[in-house]
DNA sequence: CGCCCGTCCTGTCCGC
DNA sequence: TGCGGACAGGACGGGC
């Protein structure tokens, strides 16, 4: 589930539920979940501090606390942060279960258990585990945006999904901000054209302020996601049959009427110099 | 650099 | 009813 906008909804989750509380009890149900963190270690660091101003970055969300270190949070495919009064019966995949002084708890529900929570003793600390990070992707000025495509010879389906070029973009989104943009993704994302770029970038926009606002990629039917369960998925704009194909590994869907794929790696020398 | 594969996990669905 | 395999919105490391 967890691409941008639902960890964005996270952070949202964490700071109006956990920001200014103290938190009195670390449980962890699940120690897989635990990266690089002792349950112990979790516990003696976490409890009785209080919880700052969180941030994203990407798909993870970082909980700083007042005087102490900071959670770093990843949600993997399945996870999700829920804040719930301390009485609501447990989920069988509540893995840690932060209880807070107001008798209401965080809780970090996760299904697979991919990712999970690190913690982090300073701020060095938290850079260090997202130093292979690109920008966040709500972050990225149109000309950021050209300059990290500039040069790839890769499927730009691939580009963009790939973490360390812009954080926070995943398989649904990548597919989504491709169909609207018009753009197939095999296109070579260094060979873009810059019409196409700006399409792009336009695209990624307004696919993720719609995300971002319902905290997911919305399945509705006029969207590309809406039509992925189908048995027979066509193009919300043509009702053509989507073409279906794998891209590192994950099921990419595109419309090849809408998305063209004109620009690969023979193209003629174009004149001017672009930039 | 870029792609492909396996691996980490759990759960569901589909076909035999 | 049982079972193997594929697949699911992610990331990482190894190999080519």
């Amino acid at each position: 589930m967890p691409e941008l906008p639902d960890v964005e909804g996270f952070r949202e989750v964490l700071s109006s539920c956990g920001r200014g509380r103290r938190v009195t009890r670390v449980e962890v149900r699940d120690p897989g979940v635990l990266r690089g963190v002792t349950v112990r270690r979790l516990r003696t660091e976490v409890e009785g501090e209080r919880f700052g101003e969180p941030r994203r970055h990407g798909k993870w969300l970082i909980a700083p606390t007042d005087d102490g270190p900071a959670l770093v949070w990843h949600f993997g495919m399945t996870g999700a942060l829920l804040c719930t009064p301390a009485d609501e019966p447990l989920d069988r995949h509540d893995r840690v279960v932060l209880t807070l002084d107001d008798e209401r708890q965080l809780r970090y529900r996760d299904q697979r258990k991919l990712q999970g929570v690190q913690l982090a003793g300073n701020e060095a600390a938290v850079g260090h585990i997202l130093a292979d990070l690109g920008p966040d992707a709500l972050s990225v000025s149109r000309e950021e945006f050209r300059e990290l495509l500039h040069g790839r010879r890769g499927a730009v389906k691939n580009v963009l999904m790939d973490q360390s070029v812009v954080a926070g973009l995943g398989n649904l989104l990548t597919d989504e901000i491709l169909w609207r943009a018009g753009v197939a993704p095999d296109s070579v994302a260094g060979e873009l054209t810059e019409e196409e770029t700006r399409s792009l970038y336009a695209a990624m926009r307004r696919v993720l302020a719609s995300s971002v606002r319902v905290a997911r990629v919305p399945p509705r039917r006029t969207w590309l996601t809406g039509r992925r369960e189908d048995p027979d998925p066509r193009c919300p704009r043509c009702e053509g049959p989507l073409r279906s194909r794998r891209f590192s590994g994950r099921r990419t869907l595109w419309c090849p009427h809408c998305q063209s794929r004109s620009h690969r790696v023979e193209r003629d020398i174009h004149p001017g110099k672009g930039g």
